[in-house]
RNA sequence: GGGUAGAUGUCCGAGUGGCUAAAGGAGACAGACUGUAAAUCUGUUCACGCAAGUGUACGUUGGUUCGAAUCCAACUCUGCCCA
């Protein structure tokens, strides 16, 4: 049981109340009793890519279901209209629930791609809260006070620092509680950010009579800036929906500092596994060949084994040896010829203005030649390449 | 309800009648160096135009003025204080 535990702790940054003893005891009493354990994951459905920041959990509750337990699956069609305060200084657009129902069948598309949904019991927070009354409503909210909730760091600091807190958005935590009442949660996972509202699923389900959940809370996955944590607005994500050659670039690029961090957040790499990553590190070996390890097991996870290396050797001829690749879009010529034209029309930027820029930067090549006229006439023969920045190719037809 | 301060480009933030497409910083992009790391150095940072220039843009709508981000009015939103 020990060890199961233990297995189940790694990666895992804390576990209210009671640490790792409290998860054996769970799980000691579940065996005991013949039970599954109900493991509450909440995500609420707010844009159409699910990013690795969001599959740290996703992968512990894989975890979880190979042990032989229940992820509950808790998609917040609600909550999401709501919008979770957790970790913001500034107050969420409110969705609409068209927008939301869309975003949740995306959202399971692609968890199914980790997790067996054969396994898993979906819910939707809309199924109980759209029939909520306004009683119902001012009752839940008298469980809890006010100071106990602007006792959040995140509200005392917009408090303090003068910026607006709307009340809907203190009701939030509550919302979240209450989802661990309506599905009679064991553990409840999220990120360390998630911590208070964590907790105040314990308070409720006290209040209800249940046993209160363990409150299971994973670092926050940092992204690729390397400052902010991984997330949509800041643009410093991986995306499951990216592609193999885009995941695994985009892995290579995060700071070395990070690399501990992605093989214990976003591979299935054991604790001795990082340990062994982690000396080898300090032993001075070059970071680049342990990142791309690091990348190819992450494209192995979400794509294959068989992708994953070739995506490393395409990664190598085309930045190691600056070879160009070979599988890159083809633009027809026709009409005009103007150097920015064609990279407009081709899709190599976005304005006129922008190609202009990157010619006069130094940014453009045609063959490896660099180009500096961004007026100027391409002639270039048919299967001539067009490359703007780092990673911008075009076969020129 | 009363008083008061504020709303500027991706973000922060200067600007209080023409020299302002708007200082400075951050971020981002490109170049050099590299390992698509970090650090450093350089350039760029609204759109269209080869260019002169034009169009849009300083919360919204109107107004004053030859001319407004800057002045006036109303409106919307926010902070703070009082009730």
């Amino acid at each position: 049981m020990k060890d199961i535990a233990n297995n189940l702790m790694s990666g895992v940054m804390e576990l209210k109340p009671g640490g790792s003893e409290a998860l054996e005891k769970l799980l000691a009493k579940a065996k005991e009793d013949g039970k599954q354990l109900r493991i509450k994951l909440g995500i609420d459905p707010t844009s159409n890519d699910l990013h690795l920041g969001h599959m740290v959990c996703i992968q512990k509750l894989k975890q979880f279901q190979e042990a032989g337990h229940l992820p509950v699956l808790l998609i917040g069609g609600y909550t999401a209209q709501v919008g979770d305060p957790s970790g913001r200084n500034e107050m969420r657009p409110s969705l609409s629930a068209e927008d939301v129902a869309g975003y949740a069948k995306t959202y399971l598309e692609q968890v199914s791609r980790v997790l067996d949904l054969g396994k898993v019991e979906v819910v939707n927070n809309a199924d109980w809260f759209d029939k909520y009354t306004m009683t119902d409503m001012v009752k839940l909210a008298s469980k809890v006070t006010v100071n106990q909730m602007i006792a959040k760091d995140a509200f005392g600091k917009r408090l303090e620092e003068g910026n607006p807190l709307y009340a809907h958005e203190i009701l939030y935590p509550l919302l979240q509680g209450q989802d661990s009442v309506e599905i009679k949660a064991d553990i409840e996972l999220g990120g360390t950010d998630q911590l208070f509202n964590l907790m105040v699923g314990r308070d409720l389900q006290k209040a209800n009579g249940q046993n209160p959940q363990l409150c299971m809370c994973m670092p926050l996955l940092i992204g690729l800036d390397g400052t902010k944590k991984m997330s949509k607005t800041s643009g410093n994500f991986i995306a499951l929906n990216d592609s193999a050659k885009e995941m695994f670039g985009k892995s290579m690029s995060i700071p070395d500092e990070l690399i501990l961090d992605y093989f214990t957040l976003a591979t299935r790499s054991s604790p001795d596994e990082v340990e062994a990553i982690k000396s080898r590190l300090d032993s001075g070996e070059n970071p680049r060949q342990i990142k791309d390890e690091l990348a190819q097991a992450i494209v192995t996870i979400y794509y294959s084994e068989t992708e994953a290396k070739q995506e490393s050797e395409n990664f190598s001829k085309q930045f190691a040896k600056k070879e160009i690749p070979d599988d890159i879009p083809e633009y027809k010529l026709n009409g005009s010829n103007k150097l920015i034209d064609v990279m407009l029309a081709a899709g190599l930027c976005e304005t006129k203005g922008e190609a202009k820029r990157l010619v006069q930067g130094g940014g453009v090549k045609l063959d490896g030649v660099k180009l500096t006229d961004p007026q100027a006439e391409l002639n270039a023969s048919p299967g001539a390449v067009l490359q703007a920045g780092k990673r911008k190719f075009v076969k020129l037809a």
